[in-house]
DNA sequence: CTGTATCCTTCTAGATACTG
DNA sequence: CAGTATCTAGAAGGATACAG
């Protein structure tokens, strides 16, 4: 294993205690919707609309809101251009990037090993 | 970027689409208390009444009901010896193991970057 | 097109009490 | 010690209508 929960555990601020701002950052980005706005954008830059009809699922409220808590955590750039009709493009920051070289992995392991694991039981 | 979503996305079943297992398996893994009691199993072998302390802020039916799914969907072992008083042991299966690999980095990556986010704006 | 505002339902999850 | 059962408050989330 290539870390150990211990040595991330022992770190300054003691993560992943109650109150600990990693428990925040963690609901943010490993929420539902998160994940899942994070993976469209980790692929281009998305407009509104696209980003609707990519996330299969998520109701305008909720896109709305993920975007602007993930836009507040530094992850999500948005650009908006004043045209008519207005034209949106939300983009992964390079923090934001950053974080999706680590999440990608973890997400390609869900994607090949779903169908086992919801197979076994659900 | 070592894979890209676009790649994964192109699997066979089109992971992260609607009612697709994808979404299923990251709602277990990815939520707030799967995330949290995972990361305590990554380090080694807990009874329940360890895993209640070290998880901290997790009721006992929320703790019940985190290690049932992960049970079921085969990435915790329970081995519970007939004794009195009762012992139970959790711990990852290999399935577990091979996930946790992926989910360590990301989760170190979260433990370092997250008073940062956390400043910047909540 | 890109959102906001409101209402209303559903589901989560904490507290409490109890059992083998 | 290791859970289960029940109740309930509050949050999450969907539908709809509307605004710039």
């Amino acid at each position: 294993m290539t870390v150990r929960f211990s040595e991330i555990r022992a770190m300054p601020g003691q993560p992943f205690t109650e109150g600990c701002p990693t428990r925040v950052v963690l609901d943010h980005i490993m929420g539902k919707w998160g994940v899942l706005v994070l993976l469209s954008l980790s692929d281009r830059t998305h407009r509104w609309g696209e980003l609707r009809r990519e996330v299969q699922g998520i109701s305008e409220k909720m896109l709305a809101q993920t975007l602007r808590v993930l836009e507040a955590d530094g992850l999500v750039h948005r650009e908006a251009y004043p045209e008519i009709p207005p034209r949106v493009e939300y983009s992964l920051t390079p923090l934001g990037r950053d974080l999706m070289e680590r999440m990608l992995p973890l997400v390609e392991w869900v994607a090949i090993h779903s169908d086992a694991i919801v197979g076994t039981d659900d």
